[in-house]
DNA sequence: GTCTATACCAAGATAGAC
DNA sequence: GTCTATCTTGGTATAGAC
């Protein structure tokens, strides 16, 4: 890894912002935690990240890039149901690499917040987004209702501290299969067995 | 509880300040935006309530009561298919009735701190008796899922602003019918009258 | 380029006057 | 029952050490 002295401080940073919005929250973390935790001062802080927000953005940012990746993605399918497909299991996949980050997308206000400011204009858009391709075009109220579902309880279970022992491959079987079912989506068996044992 | 016109007040503050709770969090309101909107000050607001924390619990009170009673009554039931059912249909009441209320459980950890720090001993506990309830003893791992799944996105998908035009009616039955789907509960479309104590 | 010292204002909290 | 004043901590900003 090719890493300067200045992005080790920044990537601790990162890190350990991660690690405490997790436990406390974001608004329930301060910048003296933070600090502490990596044994400086508040002002260092402030010297990677002009403000609490452009830290907590930096924090999310790569559960962001994924998630708008996604989204181009599914769009450009053709059939409907592929859309469905591979946004279904590129959002398990995205839960899956991202645990605790889409978590706490899902459930602080403090994250939301930070982000609104921010430049990527918000997170509202991909919630709709994903909830429009989940959907469909004119969808009743039920197909909204089992994409909100699906979606939301993807993501909480995905982080939640319950699941937290499973590996990546068990909670990713699980979550894809719940997800098809409330989506009406065919099972099938997931991508390759890595091995048969 | 003696009713008083002190009461009048407190109860000003408990709407407002679930009111304001749900627009901006609970880490997200101060005290001030709180007691500016009643045009009284902070300290006005330290007589009715020693902490926020205090103020916070109170607001969320409501729903913690009915949430206690509803694993009361679960947990009391012989058949656990009727536990199962019980739980579902009560839970989804609960979230029909208190709707921004359960939203703010399931998603602000501001909410769930200030609830933890206080007598009841936080919220933790009926995360895992309801889940208990729902995947059974000794359950798999799919039923543990599934039971996370269910809960949570009955819970997000029912406080979410998407769905605030549903009637209760109509929002009771989607959000039945989506849990029943997820527990593999048998589906019916009627209300049924809840067993009485 | 990386950090410390320090000061400012808002927010949670307390003490005491009216 | 409500207010003023005050304390502490947290987010923010800047000046300056190295």
């Amino acid at each position: 890894m090719t890493a300067g002295p200045a992005e080790d401080t920044r990537t601790r940073l990162l890190h350990t912002a991660l690690r405490l919005f997790t436990e406390h929250g974001v608004e329930g973390t301060s910048l003296q935690m933070i600090a502490d935790a990596l044994g400086i001062t508040k002002a260092a802080v402030y010297y990677h990240f002009k403000t609490k927000a452009e830290l907590t953005e930096a924090v999310a940012e790569p559960g962001i890039r994924d998630l708008d990746e996604l989204v181009l993605r599914a769009g450009a399918q053709k059939r409907r149901g592929a859309q469905v497909d591979l946004l279904l299991e590129g959002f398990v996949d995205l839960v899956v690499r991202h645990r605790t980050l889409v978590a706490l997308f899902s459930s602080d206000p403090g994250l939301i917040r930070a982000i609104e400011k921010s430049a990527h204009g918000g997170m509202e858009g991909f919630g709709q987004a994903l909830l429009g391709i989940l959907s469909g075009p004119a969808p009743d109220t039920t197909s909204r209702v089992n994409a909100m579902v699906a979606l939301t309880g993807i993501a909480m279970a995905g982080g939640s501290p319950d699941l937290a022992s499973l590996d990546d491959e068990e909670l990713r079987t699980e979550l894809l299969d719940v997800g098809r079912r409330l989506l009406g989506r065919p099972r099938r068996r997931t991508h390759l067995p890595v091995s048969t044992l």
